[in-house]
DNA sequence: CGATCGGTGATTTTT
DNA sequence: TCACCGATCG
């Protein structure tokens, strides 16, 4: 009670309401940067201390590992000696879904165990393969066939129309039965499993609580509704102005139809604590509706906005002007970059390195990218999973590793075929309650089979024997056969994807300047914030087809990239982005921020980088012999203006085409065009001529 | 089989 | 705008 107490007397209002706040259920409209997971948190301690809700009679959900850490590590704060026995149901959806699965759901009613195997979606594409070439199935668009298969997963037919006989939903059909066959179920079988029993088993926790709630989608808003009985209260916390997921299903509308069906009460956090007001009013002109934010802090200094001639210059810029940030004494690990496309990091990774400016970049890593960890956990799999067809042959028809088999040959595997085979056969009972590192390696033979003449055998020998220690301290004290334990790490490694496993040769989250794209930063902040490539083409992306609302959600996209920083932010744009889909210049973003929260940078670093960028431009007109691309450089220093007359003033700009003048004032001109609307730009930075 | 034409989509990606 | 696939034709 004090405990709670306590933590009830650091909340704002709107916080403290939200927390006491008792009806069936609540809808807690959160602001960027407004303390929900601190909301979310308190609510779940309230309950639990005050009210005497037992933890294992509440869900409380997330939509990635990083968020479900975060929250139970603060949750073992308040509550010592808590460890995640006693949080059953605090998890990712996928996570939750899964425990509910093994534990308290009747599996078997669809036909599987409730040891069956998580499916990776690589695993998923082998299995794909396989099936393709044991049905003889016609398959358009193969190299494509993850994204194909997805597509018809969610409903939708990519390639719409097509004239020949497409095996896709054949596919999808086959796999279906397949995964039960092997008892495995991918991620998606998890979401929709768990909703088709819970539905059914009268089981219900008293509450459900929901973070991030803007970017649930269909099958997980059912999940929702299969678990909570008529006596079960729901808490969801999100925000509508961050969904930058919808095409994986996250939806505005949720909100709506999460208050319509369970008669939610809605409440609001308004306040941010995070960002200086000055960037949270330039946030504010990406939002259709920013009624429900409000600042708490000073103004701070004025957004910077730069332009490069291109992403390499600007990535030797970026690099002089972190390091003379960090000489001020700003941490590496305060700063950070984003862009919209994963490829722009790489000339920012080059010239780090060359600088020796520490940072880490969220690649996208998965198991393909590491072959010698994606075959061990092949082999491991089927050793523990006797069911698990799809990773035998994976695991012994692999070239590099395995015994090369051809497919054909390995289906007709009888069991003394291979050596590898019968290892793999008798793991269970050769493991017992508890094997090492070495000895696994020993036992599969791996010091030969990593073939210790290659280049990467050392590397791929640590990466094995970190695996298999990680795999020993995970079933270390535990119950159970090792086999058991196994399968259950290969589970979890599967649903917690890339963190589980080394980076080679990259540090990892220490003191470095951070490299993210705009989608992947969601839910950090930092001190700096420098955001690159605010091209049209870039920012907003080129939407040439797709739905309606595309070009909002390329908004909310910048809001969320532009509210991750809290004191210092600066937006770049090139000249010449050497790319064609992008065009040169300032995105029309840009104007839609109010000038007076602007400073344009001309003074200091970038007046090197002006001189650095002519020399560049110097270099390549002469190496092309080619005449006239210099001036581009300086398309956006102010041209010769004439002075606006009272007659109707006509303007031409690149892009938006013919205008008319509509007003003017110390800084700016505002345009009306007859297609794009009205558009206001910079006098000093004007990309237009007068007619 | 090689050349050509037409249609489609491109990016972001938690689990 | 470009890259890629599939269909079609000679």
């Amino acid at each position: 009670m004090n405990r709670a107490g306590n933590l009830l007397d650091r909340l704002n209002p709107y916080q403290r309401q939200a927390v006491l706040e008792d009806g069936r259920a609540t809808l807690v409209n959160a602001c960027v940067g407004s303390g929900k997971t601190t909301v979310l948190i308190c609510k779940a301690l309230y309950e639990h201390t005050v009210n005497g809700v037992p933890l294992e009679d509440m869900v409380v959900l997330t939509f990635t590992n990083r968020a479900a850490d975060e929250i139970r590590d603060r949750m073992t704060v308040f509550c010592p000696g808590t460890g995640r026995d006693e949080m059953p149901w605090f998890g990712t959806f996928h996570s939750v879904a899964m425990r509910m699965l093994q534990r308290i759901l009747p599996v078997e009613t669809l036909g599987y165990t409730p040891s069956f195997s998580v499916l990776d979606p690589d695993g998923m594409m082998e299995m794909g393969e396989r099936l393709i070439v044991e049905h003889g199935l016609t398959i358009r668009y193969r190299n494509r066939l993850a994204k194909r298969l997805e597509a018809c997963a969610r409903g939708r037919m990519l390639f719409g129309r097509m004239k020949c006989e497409d095996g896709i939903s054949r596919l999808l059909e086959l796999l279906a039965e397949e995964k039960v066959l092997q008892n495995a179920m991918d991620f998606d079988d998890l979401i929709r499993n768990a909703t088709e029993l819970a539905g059914k088993s009268g089981w219900s926790p008293r509450w459900i609580i929901v973070d991030e709630f803007q970017d649930c989608d269909a099958a997980q808003m059912d999940f929702l509704r299969a678990m909570a009985s008529g006596d079960t209260k729901l808490f969801a916390v999100g925000d509508p102005n961050q969904v930058i997921y919808s095409w994986r299903g996250g939806s505005r509308d949720i909100f709506r139809s999460f208050a319509r069906e369970f008669g939610a009460k809605e409440l609001s956090l308004p306040l941010n604590y995070r960002s200086s007001s000055t960037i949270l009013e330039a946030a504010r002109c990406f939002l259709e509706d920013s009624s429900d934010l409000e600042g708490t802090r000073e103004r701070g200094t004025g957004i910077v906005v730069r332009n490069h001639f291109n992403p390499f210059l600007e990535a030797e810029y970026l690099a002089g002007r972190i390091r003379e940030l960090h000489e001020r004494g700003v941490p590496w690990r305060n700063v950070a970059v984003f862009y919209r496309m994963q490829r722009q990091s790489k000339p920012l990774e080059d010239v780090f390195r060359r600088k020796g400016i520490p940072f880490s970049v969220a690649v996208r890593k998965t198991l393909k990218d590491i072959p010698v960890l994606q075959w061990l956990t092949r082999l491991l799999s089927a050793s523990v999973n006797p069911s698990d067809r799809n990773g035998l042959v994976s695991a012994l028809s692999d070239p590099r590793f395995g015994d090369g088999l051809t497919a054909r040959e390995t289906k007709e595997i009888s069991g003394q075929a291979s050596e590898l085979h019968s290892r793999i056969r008798s793991f269970p009972e050769w493991a017992g309650t508890g094997r090492g590192p070495l000895e696994i390696y020993d036992y599969f033979g791996l010091e030969s089979r990593l073939s210790p003449t290659s280049a990467s055998f050392t590397e791929n020998r640590r990466l094995v024997l970190d695996f298999l220690g990680k795999l020993e301290v995970f079933c270390r004290g535990r119950e159970g056969s090792f086999a058991e334990n196994a399968a259950e790490f290969l589970n979890s490694s599967a649903l917690y994807g890339t963190e589980f496993y080394p980076l080679p040769g990259e540090p990892g989250n220490g003191d470095s300047v951070r490299l993210l794209t705009l989608h992947s930063c969601k839910g950090l902040e930092f001190p700096c914030v420098f955001i690159i490539g605010v091209n049209p083409g870039l920012i907003p992306m080129r939407a040439l087809s797709g739905p309606p609302g595309r070009e909002e959600e390329e908004k909310r996209l910048f809001f969320v990239g532009i509210t991750r920083a809290k004191d210092y932010l600066e937006l770049s744009y090139y000249t010449d982005p050497g790319d064609g889909r992008v065009l040169p210049g300032r995105s029309g973003y840009l104007s839609m921020i109010p000038p007076r929260l602007l400073e344009f940078g001309d003074d200091g670093p970038s007046g090197r980088t002006d001189i650095q960028t002519f020399w560049k431009m110097l270099l390549e007109n002469r190496e092309k012999g080619a005449a006239g691309a210099v001036s581009d450089g300086e398309e956006d220093s102010g041209a010769s203006l004439p002075s606006p007359e009272k007659a109707p003033v006509r303007v031409r700009h690149p892009k938006y085409g013919e205008g008319v003048v509509q007003s003017e004032d110390e800084e700016t001109y505002t345009v009306s065009f007859e297609q794009y609307g009205v558009k206001s730009f910079l006098k000093d930075f004007c990309p237009l001529e007068f007619l």
